[in-house]
DNA sequence: CTTGACCTTCCAGTTACTGGAAAGCCTACA
DNA sequence: TGTAGGCTTTCCAGTAACTGGAAGGTCAAG
């Protein structure tokens, strides 16, 4: 099949598989006129991607998940390893994300938020601390 | 003062504060040598800038900001319309980190994590649902 | 034979920096 | 006076992961 119908199989834009196969990560065959050629394999491994990302691994971990998929002598611990920092990460972002809503969000609450110039947001950032968290 | 006092003085890389002028957010006076000379004042805008930069405002977010914090006639509830949308934001960021966390938190518990290669987690993403929260 | 929907490559832009090279400046110390 | 070091300057390139767009080739239908 081609690009077009691989991005509607796999849920990814076409663009998207273009850059993929730059880098390496998912190479179509290639017919008589150039065009991308892709199998249900090809879609197996773009939908692989496309969950993985979704899970939040990057790029190169990808690289590495999909190698691992593909290596059927792979300890499983590999790929634990991948998951649990990816976890871990998730929940730094997730704690500095809940940090920053706490601030904004009494900040936000204590700004009356009308025509007139005085605001306590202003003053937070300014570091007129009057009170913080 | 000079760029490496600023740094120090704000909280930022100097390399950020050039960067930041680059982009006309900060701008520095010059001396005659040409080197940067930091007042109390562009100090002040530099730290407000680093405090905006950790409640997750985009630099062109700052930019506003410091528009409206110089601005006298502001109104407080334009600054209170962008704290919302930063909010609103973080909201949906935090969603999707939930979101992930608890699938990728769901395969890791169910990986044995040793040396036979057989992994739920490979599963899942190649799309072998065998369940999924 | 043309129209329109595909497909191709390549280049540039996005966000917010960061690293590094080459060179100028400034102070202290011998 | 010279020099060593630690600052500073500019400029260029790279990062992550695409995304948009231009210029042009291909293909099926009418």
């Amino acid at each position: 099949m081609n690009i077009g119908e691989a991005a509607e199989q796999s849920g990814l834009p076409a663009k998207t598989i273009r850059y993929y196969e730059d880098i390496g990560l998912v190479t179509a065959d290639r017919r008589a006129n150039g065009y991308r050629e892709y199998s249900d394999r090809h879609i197996h491994k773009l939908r692989f991607v496309q969950r993985a990302r979704g899970l939040g691994f990057s790029v190169e971990e990808c690289r590495s998940l999909l190698s691992l998929y593909e290596d059927r002598r792979r300890a499983s611990a590999d790929v634990k390893r991948l998951a649990q920092a990816r976890l871990a990460d998730i929940d730094r972002k997730i704690e500095a994300l809940h940090g920053m809503r706490a601030t904004l969000s009494a900040l936000v609450q204590s700004c009356h938020g009308d025509a007139r110039p005085d605001c306590p947001i202003l003053d937070d950032l300014a570091g007129k601390t009057a009170e913080r968290g």
